[in-house]
DNA sequence: CATTTGGTTAGCCATGAAGCTAACTATTCA
DNA sequence: TGAATAGTTAGCTTCATGGCTAACCAAATG
């Protein structure tokens, strides 16, 4: 019942996941560093890191016995341009309703007071 | 344990709450209008109002026996500031990278090609 | 090869989210 | 004023989320 867009802004509600994000904006980094900062047991943690590799906000690859894990901030694209296109809407109505007065307005008053 | 901005991400992780967003940016409505296309009963609907309600996505107002919800757009901005800053981050990160590649080659290969 | 280290799996618990029905309140309208 | 309309409240169920511990696997290291 919950498709990828559900998945990538539920992925971004929750501060224990941003945090994380914020930190790999700064580079790749393996789970045990990434896990330090918060206080939770690391079964818990990973938790986190698989919900955001399902909402492909993040990588993660095997090297050794480390898991490194890596932004992909490319997975961000759909959440901004949901955003973006709402707003752009919103404003797009206001401008019509602007227009939509000012041709009322020229209907009511056939001689409007910027003209002489 | 959660803060406004996980509020405001969780407010968007919904198919039906975003169809409601998407509706409302062609005009305010009321309760009953919103939920007509959503094939749910009333009280439930009521709960996804409520909480985008919550996250400051919406306001609304009664009018009678009626409550008219509006959008509030600016409600986004955080969420969107955060993504753009964290892309930014990302992005200044891969600049520097590009930076100290350039210095490295320079240190090491005193005479770059470009120059005859 | 035994031990440490880094991660993983399994399974449990408490809480919250999303849905429902039934019953209620408050306007509006005939 | 009686009936219809628009929401609301209460209370229930089911499933997901976020946390835990215990036990396990596999790579690295003494």
């Amino acid at each position: 019942m919950a498709n990828q867009m559900d998945i990538l802004f539920l992925a971004l509600a929750d501060q224990t996941r941003r945090d994380v994000v914020e930190r790999l904006t700064h580079g790749e980094a393996p789970i045990k560093e990434l896990a330090a900062p918060h206080d939770m047991a690391l079964p818990s943690f990973l938790k986190h890191i698989d919900r955001l590799e399902d909402a492909g906000v993040v990588t993660s690859r095997k090297v050794g016995r480390q898991r490194i894990v890596a932004l992909t901030p490319e997975a961000f694209g759909p959440a901004e341009t949901w955003i973006d296109r709402q707003k752009r809407v919103w404003e797009g109505r206001l401008d019509r309703l602007e227009a939509v007065a000012k041709r009322i307005e020229a209907e009511t008053n056939p001689f409007p007071k910027d003209e002489t």
